[in-house]
DNA sequence: GGCATATGATTGACGCATCAACATTGACGC
DNA sequence: GCGTCAATGTTGATGCGTCAATCATATGCC
């Protein structure tokens, strides 16, 4: 009478050692100083939030630079309140622009301006440099390797259903 | 010439390969969810958020359950006016408790009423299966070991003191 | 057509984090 | 004592994220 597929795992039962709750913290804490860090960064060196960062980015991929809001909110994974409160900020900053959709009268459609592309395109080199110094020169190939390993382990516990979640991005 | 510890490194001029920055945003993105799904697993199960816990087990961990404001916001890494509004909530609730500190008049000392122990007690228990659940469970031995080093490369990067604080000026 | 329901998007309220003042008090030199 | 400076802790303003509620419109069923 197994109905699905991880009912009967047993997952060894044993509690955690204390080195392994060690190592959760020290992922939290230090993934944490890392945000932190290259927020911070990327802010001094464009003006640019790491949410302002996420927007931009999908919209510059986007073809004509535009996307209907909720397409938008699904490639960054936020939620539709968010987006609907962050795109009112950006577009009091003038970054990005908002128009009724064409074909659906509910819609809107979110559009990349030249001041958002220009203030986009002066962000990505610095911030790629912030994130290679900060983490890649940190480690070596072969830990870069063991790390993504880790968290394809991680990522396949989280979604059990074999679909790909690591969608290519380009910066 | 630069003035920073690490000069001699050779820093690879290359830039990030895509595989790298995959990587890099992969473990931002996993981390987030694994810190999203804790907490929210937390305030279900005990009411309390994932800022609530670490106040409330610094606080059960020092001596005589109370803790000066600035040790408890140096214990758990955060900045005093954060601690100081948190604490405001926290006391509405009636988790902890403020009495003016008697060995230096600014002061305040923050106590953990037995409300707050409950509370926090009855949430360890099911924090820790939740930690395990979804993140040591995910791993095999050799995975969490390959990890750990990851992190400490990291670490090292980030503060290139070494860990153990070998001299101190003394007066 | 006409009505119920679903969907796209926005809003307001609230809790939270950060930043810049601010008031109070201790410490040290004189 | 007095003056300066550092430290303790709080507050207010502002931006952000989440939740529930809302509005307008599209869709489906009869």
């Amino acid at each position: 009478m197994s109905d699905d597929g991880h009912a009967a795992t047993p997952v060894a039962g044993r509690r955690m050692t204390s080195s392994e709750l060690t190592v959760w913290r020290t992922l939290i804490d230090t993934t944490a100083e890392l945000r932190r860090i290259l927020g911070a960064q990327l802010l001094q060196d464009s003006g640019l939030s790491p949410a302002d960062y996420q927007v931009l980015l999908a919209l510059s991929e986007a073809a004509g630079r535009r996307l209907r809001s909720s397409e938008l909110a699904a490639i960054i994974g936020w939620e539709r309140s968010r987006l609907s409160h962050h795109l009112n900020r950006m577009e009091r900053r003038g970054l990005i622009g908002r128009n009724h959709c064409a074909t659906d009268s509910r819609g809107s459609e979110v559009s990349l301006t030249d001041d958002g592309a220009r203030m986009f395109s002066g962000a990505t080199l610095p911030h790629l440099r912030a994130i290679k110094r900060h983490f890649t020169d940190a480690l070596t190939p072969e830990q870069v390797e063991a790390l993504a390993d880790v968290l394809r382990a991680l990522q396949s516990h989280l979604h059990p259903e074999p679909t790909t979640r690591v969608e290519e991005k380009r910066p």
